[in-house]
DNA sequence: CTCCGGATCGGAAACGCTTCCTAAAATACT
DNA sequence: AGTATTTTAGGAAGCGTTTCCGATCCGGAG
């Protein structure tokens, strides 16, 4: 016989060489009640035998489900979100999800999103990366059954898993400040994609907070708040250089932005870390590979533990609706205890 | 009356509400032959109207196609891999295709998809991201008509789009050609995950066809061969470095792999380009900040293009089996002219 | 020994579409 | 005008599941 013809058996042929009613055969591959063990187990493996599998349109048009989940994000090419795209769909389609994927770069895209998804049930649940959704989208969603999750950032109205923003800014700019330093930047960095999510607010927040603490009075011109790029750090950088008295140490709200003040740094001719300590936020790659002090963070994890919220939810087991994700310094070549302590103020001025 | 209940229009509904039957509305919606292009509009209009679509589910399940294109790739968080999924992404969906996403990090992986695959009809076709397909289960998914392209690779069996690796690396040795290098080493890089995807044989042949052209004879030793890495790279330059009579222009496969050897150079305290010409291929966003001369691709532009061969193959249009997109030379500062010409041959040279 | 409740199982009705086939209508040709 | 074609429309049969519900079969209680 040849083994060519690719006639996929169905569930009643499967029915039928066990001489079973499909019913029966339905209850016990879907983990249902009303089927004694014994021919659950007949069942299983006279499936795997014959290599079947259910259809997933059959099954979704009879009510199930389509173990098919969306993963949303605004970006694809940047390391934070495919990082975190690898860790969700590594969890998800171990479980046996497939995972359809959606660039939503801009407003418009992601509304589009928004408005036809719920139409056409095409998913049992979405994880949004690191984007914000309207609480009328989530609601929309929730009521058709299509839970949420976001990952690596936090929202109100469902559940999420990032890191403590706030915990890892505080970690950056205590290690400035161990170090000596008085005069420290920050340089805020947003999405410009994405106006609804505003600056991190965590990041800025433990920056004052770690200042405050310290007791050094907070500077407005110390703090630039940029887009997410390796380019606007640059030219934030260079605004801080031209400050009157410039900072010896910045704070740059990721190491794309902090490896763009670097360059400014450079073509200015001053050195690292010697004339000025940089440290960042993400652990990005480049960062072990330019030797910048930076802040870890594990962002496949993040991407592992969303998906595994997602699957929680879907099972009906409870799942936490909060998680952070640890942090800790990792101190490289990029900072340094200031050249000298300035104590002579009031020198320099006016612009 | 409450507009809150998420309860979808059906076709039927959509059919009682013109007067037409559902056979009618199946056919003026889905673009078939035998209904009169008024009905058509009618219906058109009157679909829009309810904000119905039809159910992927039941299109699929009474035979028709799924509207979901597998994209598998071996790399997610990769430049090259995320670019091209980019594009591939965004010319299928703006079809109204959807996209399932699976990463084939290994041969097992790989093996897995394609063993699965065929069995339950997820997609309608695949898009397989710079790997190899056996014969044997290209033809599998043949069968089941499900279409195949390749994206980033050239195979023999099925349609493809790339650039002409020989093409590329002639523009990158004959740069340094040009420049008056003699010594021109390479680096080839493979994938280490893709064993039978062995180094990318059109780019050494480029080299090798460049030089034998100039009539330079081929010194094996300057020829090292890396898994597709900054490290491989950087450890490949090391080796260049400490033969009897280095190189005074390397050319690497790509341009992570030549960023690897810059950082050797730079450690070794030799000036770029100065001391030693490199020059890489890929335009790698990285490239241009760091100066690096090297061959451009548009991989959004192959992605898309891959994209659409999908789409014609599906329309049943018919469609180029081979694409080549253009590269051209993008010269930076990391290569100029040798420091010296060396005019002593017979000098060194035995072996 | 009979009756009853719970555990198993099978029948059959959806689920929402595509498509084959036939009927009716419209157009063409003599 | 009448008949032969070609269009256009509708009926109905699946597609492969899930699930409601009724039928069986079991053991144990009365």
């Amino acid at each position: 016989m040849s083994e060519s013809h690719p006639t996929r058996p169905s569930m009643s042929d499967l029915a039928n060489s066990l001489g079973l009613g499909v019913a029966t055969v339905s209850r016990a591959l879907s983990g249902a009640t009303g089927v004694s063990e014994k021919t659950r187990q007949r069942v299983r493996q006279a499936a795997d035998d014959l290599g079947y599998v259910v259809s997933p349109e059959a099954s979704r048009l009879a009510g199930g489900l389509t173990r098919r989940i969306a993963v949303v994000t605004p970006h694809l090419s940047r390391w934070f979100f495919s990082e975190m795209l690898d860790g969700i769909e590594a969890e998800l389609r171990q479980a046996g999800y497939d995972v359809l994927l959606y660039h939503v770069p801009d407003g418009a895209s992601r509304h589009q999103f928004f408005r036809d998804l719920p139409a056409r049930r095409k998913v049992d649940a979405v994880v949004a990366v690191a984007f914000p959704i309207d609480d009328d989208e989530a609601r929309r969603l929730e009521l058709l059954g299509v839970h949420i999750v976001a990952a690596g950032g936090q929202t109100a109205s469902y559940p999420f898993v990032c890191i403590d923003d706030g915990t890892a800014s505080r970690q950056a700019v205590d290690h400035l400040l161990l170090l000596g330093h008085r005069r420290i930047a920050m340089i805020e960095a947003f999405d410009p994609d994405s106006p609804q999510w505003h600056v991190r607010v965590g990041r800025s927040q433990g920056y004052y907070a770690a200042l405050e603490e310290a007791g050094i009075p907070i500077d407005e011109k110390m703090v630039l708040s940029v887009p997410w790029s390796g380019e606007a750090g640059a030219e934030a950088m260079a605004k801080l250089l031209s400050l009157p008295r410039p900072p010896t140490a910045v704070f740059a709200h990721s190491d794309e932005v902090a490896l763009g003040a670097i360059r400014t740094l450079r073509r200015a001719g001053l050195r690292i870390p010697q004339d000025m300590s940089v440290v960042g936020i993400d652990d990005h790659p480049l960062a072990a590979l330019t030797d910048l002090t930076t802040i870890h963070q594990s962002v496949r994890e993040q991407g592992a533990q969303a998906g595994r919220m997602v699957l929680d939810l879907l099972a009906q087991r409870s799942t936490a609706t909060a998680v952070t994700t640890p942090t800790h310094l990792i101190p490289r070549g990029s900072t340094a205890r200031p050249r000298e302590t300035p104590s002579a103020p009031g020198h320099t001025g006016q612009m």
